[in-house]
DNA sequence: CTTAATGCAAAAACTTTGCAGTAGA
DNA sequence: TCTACTGCAAAGTTTTTGCATTAAG
């Protein structure tokens, strides 16, 4: 099934927030933090640990997978990285994009995926999300259906797009 | 990409399916496997095999974990359950139903998993879903944030739960 | 100087699998 | 009967942690 592919943005997050960040955090900019930090943020999609660790292995050849682990469950607490499990049982992060959101509707049909943003919903979120209490620092929505071309053809149209 | 959706609104899914499930591919109906979806069926929300094994120990005292382990990946195959993973490392399942939904908040810094449910924001996204002439069957929100324990105390403390 | 970060190795935490014994069709 | 299923134990994976050493502030 072909999918629309996302491109990389223009590098959403400024590498000096990484060291801002972590200075108010009372933490320390390492040659590795910085290292693991900026290849993350130019790649695209989910890495595992064990990819992000060899992708960083040839700048510091002799950092640790320990180091990649702890660094990329910072990041993650710091909000600039978000962790996804699947069923292959990897753990796998992908680059927060600080800026502007957008959601998807994937259509069941062809596949297709449809960018949409939604002042409303994102307000609506922050309010519920404020009902416990809890500080949103982003989210995912996939809605899951029919696309109008698909809905209209009709169910028994498995056309790919 | 394999997608599996499950269009069922109305109907729970009867106990005799499973049954019917199980012989049609060839499988067999034991005791061990009717209570565990019996189990699974009647409880809310996610629940990881330990939980599942936990709860059908109570009825059937010498069964494995293993026996659940494989039952409950049998009954993701079947579509009659469906697997998720979080940030605990537990994978979890939850029963397929089409009837509840419900959504979820996951804190980033103590991997706390808060589900709640909000009519308005499905009537929302049903709304904007209407806009692009789309027609939802099924969708997935998680909101990644702060919990009220992790937000309070702070950014600068790395102390753990 | 002080304290946090690193790397290695070891320990955990879960998930899967091999098999002999058991039970459903 | 003939197979599939079960339960136990062992093996396999991936994630976490302890600690001595190194380096940032």
């Amino acid at each position: 099934m072909k999918l629309n592919f996302n491109f990389k943005k223009e590098s959403p997050i400024p590498k000096a927030q990484l060291k801002t960040t972590l200075l108010n955090g009372g933490r320390k900019t390492t040659r590795q933090r910085e290292e693991i930090f900026k290849l993350f943020q130019d790649s695209t999609g989910h890495r595992s640990l064990a990819q992000i660790h060899a992708l960083v292995s040839k700048k510091i050849p002799r950092i640790g997978y320990t180091t990649v682990y702890r660094t990329m469950k910072l990041l993650t607490e710091l909000g600039l990285a978000a962790q996804r499990k699947f069923a292959d049982g990897e753990t796998r992060y992908e680059p927060i994009s600080g800026q502007e959101h957008h959601d998807h509707f994937i259509c069941v049909g062809c596949g297709k995926i449809i960018e949409f943003e939604d002042d409303a919903l994102e307000t609506l979120q922050k309010r519920i999300a404020e009902r416990y209490r809890f500080q949103t620092l982003h989210h995912r929505l996939e809605l899951y259906g029919r696309c109008a071309d698909c809905g209209a053809r009709g169910r028994r149209s498995k056309r790919k797009a």
